[in-house]
DNA sequence: GTCTATAAACCGATAGAC
DNA sequence: GTCTATCGGTTTATAGAC
């Protein structure tokens, strides 16, 4: 079996992240966290920090992807899905003490117009879940263009209440956040006649 | 008349605040850009970093209300005046080359569970946006709890939407953001009949 | 592969001359 | 109010023993 030392520094790198950020994230902290000699990190990770961090994003990223897809493939219809996945993000960010929201934004923002390769990182991971969800709106037999446009605003939804919710330690942005997400999708999906409020619940799938 | 060297600070850090947070920009940096001798930071601030990160995020915070209100009361109405705000974000972002969004997210993500004086001054910011967009809604006849959703999914679709295009170094964010944020904001609109998408262009004010 | 010691640069903060 | 020198601590990164 292969070292797990390397996994464990992956792993405490990004609750790192979560919590701090890319700058904010020291190597020492990062060993110390993770049980591992500080020479490990250069050993496994030649590049140093950036190689370090770039891993991370893209592990956490798919991560993330994988834990939204698992709670949206269990919904029955694709606005109970974007329903679901607000409510459990509020959970879990109240669970947490507002630490655990998108392991992907702070390092987004922090490294943006600092530093490409961890820039295009960030945008790999984006443009993953954007597809992810473009493909569950479109098997809902929303349009492809617009099934775009509502998977980028869902996205956009999620990562501005995030901010909010975090900044301010309440969840009434994601809930908030939720009622918008919710009304759009469901005044996207055909036959709706673009009704964005009302109680009607669609089946679609 | 009083020193502008500490106006400079302040300007300077918040130009390196939004390009680069608040753990990445150094103080060293500063007084760098803002042509200051080390000792004036200590001087006006005595708290140091911190004491300037939270006049910084307020200045800031204040600064960019005001520039979206004006935006948005030079509008002819809400619906325009919402799309106004995201187009005008979009041409911002693409003339400073995907540096100059928010002045506040990155930095409250960065403190949200590291720095609890600098995550409040943050708060006060996002809370005082949302008072002045809830108060802008209900002019234009939404109701209480309605405009406060509104303006909450509202602030989040522009957070949102900044981090994916500076992230992505494309406005596709922005534009896709701002259709769900004119929707919603037309579907809350009294007579609407929460009518989301559609042709119909209202005149409430 | 594991681990320690240390280099070189940088950080925020302080003291004190002017 | 301005400016410099410097302190103590931290950072990323490297060298080298085991």
């Amino acid at each position: 079996m292969a070292s797990n030392t390397r996994e464990r520094i992956v792993n405490t790198t990004a609750e790192l992240f979560r919590r701090q950020g890319y700058v904010g994230t020291g190597l020492k902290q990062i060993v110390a966290g993770a049980d591992a000699p500080f020479g490990s990190v250069y050993h496994f990770f030649p590049g140093g920090k950036e190689q370090l961090g770039a891993e991370v994003i893209r592990v956490s990223g798919q991560f993330y992807e994988d834990l939204v897809t698992a709670v949206w493939d269990a919904a029955p219809d694709v606005v109970t899905a974007v329903a679901d996945m607000f409510a459990g993000a509020a959970e879990t960010l109240r669970e947490t003490d507002y630490a655990d929201a998108c392991p992907i934004a702070t390092v987004a923002l922090e490294v943006a117009s600092t530093n490409d390769v961890l820039r295009a990182a960030t945008a790999d991971v984006f443009s993953a879940w954007i597809d992810a969800a473009v493909d569950r709106l479109t098997d809902a037999s929303i349009e492809p263009a617009k099934a775009r446009e509502v998977a980028i605003a869902t996205i956009a939804l999620l990562e501005g209440a995030f901010i909010l919710s975090r900044a301010t330690r309440t969840t009434e942005a994601l809930e908030a956040a939720s009622q918008t997400a919710v009304a759009q999708v469901r005044a996207a999906l055909p036959g709706s006649g673009g009704r964005a409020a009302g109680g009607g619940r669609s089946i679609a799938r």
